[in-house]
DNA sequence: TAACAGAAGCTTTTT
DNA sequence: GCTTCTGTTA
């Protein structure tokens, strides 16, 4: 995004509706040909997408499926509406949810219409990016100046936990970061602390959660500073309490384009109300603030397109409302509701397995996917089993090996998780193996430690009043000044009611302080004061290099010693590498507040790993679904704490699962899954029966792991322990280099694991194998989009010789059929906790309760009767 | 103030 | 089981 620092007149444009054809229009007109007389762009649509194209006046609805289109439709939109010369360009207002999306949308409308007039959406962008906009535009409006910060979580937390310590309550027993999330809970459905259910409220800190939220956004302001949450609540107050600004926007977009409506939270939900829906006659009055649902039809609407799959919503639990999509003929009377339900992806075994699983979900708009599709040779879905976690990640390597060998890209293949901590099996594999892959997700480029540091001593120098980002980096590098002397800052900012930078310039000239920290900090005083004369007259990117040398933060890695160090100063220089993109520092803050996602190598061939949530909107022609279980998917936790809506979350996300797929979907389940380090039998996924026979082929495994239709309590997919499963009572035994995925004869390509190149390059590189640098010497290839932090300290032996021999006994007992030979209330002995006695027992998991250590879930072979 | 050990907390998903 | 935080020690 172009940033605040541009001033343009807000309405750039006449208001009146551009009549002669623009230059887009007559592009378009000159483009019109053939026996259609339509515009080249509107070829190839489907009948349903062009209705959804062209049908530009008053409300639409478009429920798009999987695979259906919905980016085109969006894009070929607006540039239908361009086109038609219904609009100019900053007069159509189009949110996403993710930047990617954002970007996406803007090259392909710049693919249909010219680049050049994409430069001309000003407000095509997220809702946060957007939010972001036009806060800045009336900050004063929410008593904030328009040079404002954002904090992103980590501030958040750690300024919480302040206010926390500053009420005089305990910070352990009330923690910052739970409040945190408290508080995002009540911007995501618009609540100020005025407007928060009194149970609420009360519920944490002693009863005094409201105050605690007020302070909270007290202190804010005069930190100049918002949270992610402001950046739509702000704009929402302010077109409450201010209907001339309201009246501007209005006037300004005509047509408003929303993608992935289902994910709308409460309070984007409100902010699109407020935009989309024009008084009738009357002006709104502040008091009608209260966006009530009923007056909806005493208001004209404007031209607003939704666009939306309620099968794909799987963002409940951060705040996200199904019902607005559910709801929206309600809200918008006379919509037309238009659906998409052809299928341009999947194969239709991939369809059906997809359309049959989403059908035990109630409360749908109901759509049924559908392909023209047929070819033979199109494989049904398959469904393996394996003994654990590590026998899944090698069976897998070893299909896309087989894959690879078949002439497949990695870079077509994905591996989608429920979650983040499957992955690590995975990475284990693909590391010995060498074979490439990313990981997509987890902590992100800017949340590394010397992003973060850099980005404070920015912040400071762009924005003095960003206390957060200024105690961050006081004593960075170390100049002794310790907790005593930040805690006088502290007090003396307070005091004055000054921001710290001021206060510490303030206590440098004072005898207040020791000789020692005094020089320190004058020091300190006087550099930002330099760096932010120098923010005017300087370039951007020359002034950031400044103030990493000058302030001793590159020298500080560059004395470090540790394995990190070259890879952080690398960072550094990456950073201030993407800061040229950039017209002034403050934009640049401004980005990567925002922007969260890093570039990808697009050149190197990878398989993908990520989370079903980050997959979203993805599609690969092959796909590994692993970690099919009850407890993992369906999550435990999206059952416990959300019931039946949960279970049918969990069930949207295996249908987006599912749907990733082009051609060739491998689903998967374990026996037996190690979680929170303990060794627990797993029973196979709900979702694996909710599958459709006639779509799904169950991989003869030569291990054997009970059949579908091997009917066993109650589940098909119980894991047959009885008969077939016995030859693994020695997990390690013949088959620790079997080939699980016995699909595999089927093709004839999976038969040979020692031929494999990966076998042959993890012979080869045995030692660097266990190296874990990225981009080794080998040939192999890591990337970790995104992954920063973590990465150090990743490589410190795990899964050791040893290791694997212990986790082989635990196998073996945990598999173990037979009932506990323990009762409750037996005493007994445990190697790590010590003398407890038996509460309960549940198959061969034993709940004790020891003397010292508590309460424990343990596996009944770890423990001996006392 | 740095280095270390032990304890506690945590593991669903993230704009 | 692993990471992060805390408190202790040199």
């Amino acid at each position: 995004m172009s940033g605040f620092s541009e001033d343009m007149p807000f309405f750039d444009e006449p208001n009146a509706r551009p009549s002669a054809p623009s230059g887009i229009a007559a592009r378009a007109m000159a483009a019109r040909s053939g026996h259609n007389n339509a515009p080249d762009y509107l070829k190839g649509l489907n009948p349903e997408q062009r209705l959804a194209v062209e049908t530009t006046e008053g409300p639409v609805l478009v429920l798009a499926g999987a695979g259906t289109g919905k980016t085109r439709v969006l894009t070929t939109r607006i540039a239908h509406i361009l086109a038609t010369g219904k609009a100019f360009p900053s007069q159509i207002l189009a949110v996403t949810f993710t930047n990617k999306a954002a970007r996406e949308m803007k090259i392909r409308i710049g693919v249909l219409i010219g680049e050049g007039n994409v430069e001309g959406m000003p407000w095509l962008g997220t809702f946060h990016s957007i939010g972001v906009k036009l806060l800045r535009r009336h900050a004063e409006l929410a008593g904030l100046r328009s040079d404002f910060t954002i904090l992103d979580t980590d501030d958040v937390v750690r300024l919480i936990k302040q206010l926390i310590q500053a009420e005089g309550l305990d910070d352990k027993r009330w923690p910052a970061k739970q409040f945190a999330q408290m508080i995002d809970g009540w911007k995501n459905k618009g609540q100020g602390p005025a407007d928060i259910a009194e149970g609420d409220a009360r519920a944490f800190a002693n009863g005094k959660g409201r105050e605690l939220y007020k302070a909270y956004q007290e202190r804010l302001k005069t930190l100049n500073a918002c949270d992610f949450g402001d950046l739509l609540c702000h704009p929402i107050r302010i077109f409450r309490a201010n209907p001339d600004v309201l009246k501007e926007y209005h006037k300004r977009f005509k047509y408003i384009l929303v993608d992935e409506y289902q994910d709308t939270n409460t309070a984007q939900y409100m902010w699109l109300r407020l935009l989309a829906q024009r008084p009738q006659g009357k002006p709104i009055s502040p008091l009608e603030g209260e966006i009530g649902r009923s007056s909806a039809e005493t208001r004209a609407t404007v031209n607003i397109c939704c666009v939306g799959d309620d099968d794909q919503s799987i963002y409940g639990w951060r705040g996200a409302e199904v019902d607005n999509i559910l709801r929206f003929d309600k809200d918008f009377p006379g919509a037309t509701i238009i659906r998409l339900e052809r299928n341009y992806r999947s194969t239709a075994h991939i369809l059906g397995a997809a359309s049959h699983l989403i059908a035990h979900n109630e409360g749908r708009f109901g759509k049924t996917l559908f392909t023209d599709r047929n070819d033979p040779e199109d494989g049904k879905v398959n469904v393996h089993a394996a003994w654990d976690s590590e026998e899944e990640a090698r069976a897998i390597g070893e299909t896309i090996e087989a894959y690879q060998r078949q002439k497949h890209n990695l870079n077509d293949m994905a591996i989608l998780v429920r979650a983040s901590f499957q992955m690590r099996a995975f990475e284990d594999r693909f590391i010995t193996l060498g074979l490439n892959y990313r990981v997509i997700g987890g902590p992100r480029f800017y949340e590394r430690l010397e992003i973060r540091d850099a980005m404070a001593f920015f912040r400071v120098v762009a924005q003095g009043a960003d206390d957060l980002a200024f105690e961050r980096i006081v004593n960075v590098p170390k100049r002794g000044l310790g907790e005593a002397t930040i805690r006088q800052i502290h007090d003396t900012a307070r005091a004055l009611r000054i921001p710290m930078l001021e206060a510490a310039a303030k206590l440098a000239e004072s005898d207040e302080l020791k000789p020692k920290p005094r020089a320190a900090l004058r020091e300190v005083a006087a550099n930002f004061e330099r760096w932010q004369k120098a923010l005017e007259t300087t370039p951007h990117t020359e002034l950031a290099e400044t103030i990493l040398e000058e302030s001793g933060y590159t020298d500080m890695w560059k004395n470090d010693r540790s394995v990190e160090a070259p890879g952080r100063l690398e960072n550094l220089k990456e950073l201030i590498r993407s800061m040229e993109e950039y017209e002034s520092l403050r934009s640049f803050l401004e980005h990567v507040a925002l922007v969260m996602d890093a570039e990808q190598n697009a050149g190197l061939d990878a398989v993908s790993i990520m989370t079903l949530h980050s997959a979203k909107g993805l599609e690969f022609e092959t796909v590994f679904l692993p970690g099919w279980e009850e407890g993992l998917f369906p999550h435990q936790r999206a059952l416990d704490e959300g019931g039946r809506s949960g279970l049918e979350e969990e069930r949207r996300l295996a249908y987006v699962g599912l749907t990733r797929a082009k051609k060739n979907l491998h689903i998967w389940f374990v026996s037996n899954r190690q979680i929170h380090g303990l060794w627990q039998s797993t029973i196979p996924s709900r979702f694996l029966e909710e599958l459709p026979n006639a779509h799904v082929e169950v991989a003869e495994s030569g291990n054997s792991y009970g059949g579908y239709g091997n009917s066993y309590g109650g589940g098909s997919f119980a894991s047959g322990r009885g008969g077939q499963g016995a030859g693994r009572q020695n997990p390690y035994g013949a088959s620790r280099f079997d080939n699980v995925g016995a699909d595999s004869e089927k093709s004839g390509a999976f038969s040979n694991t020692y031929a494999t190149p990966g076998w042959q390059r993890a012979q080869a590189n045995r030692t660097e194998a266990t190296d874990r640098n990225w981009g080794s010497r080998s040939g192999h290839q890591v990337e970790r989009i995104g992954y920063g932090e973590t990465d150090s300290g990743y490589g410190a032996g795990r899964t050791s010789v040893k290791g694997r021999t212990i986790d082989g006994e635990l196998v073996a007992k945990s598999v173990s059929d037979k009932p506990s030979a323990f009762n409750v209330g037996d005493r007994v002995f445990h190697q790590k906790f010590g003398n407890g006695n038996i509460s309960a027992i549940e198959g061969n998991k034993l709940t004790i309760d020891f003397d010292k250590a508590g309460q424990k879930r343990v596996l009944d072979g770890f423990v001996a009767a006392v």
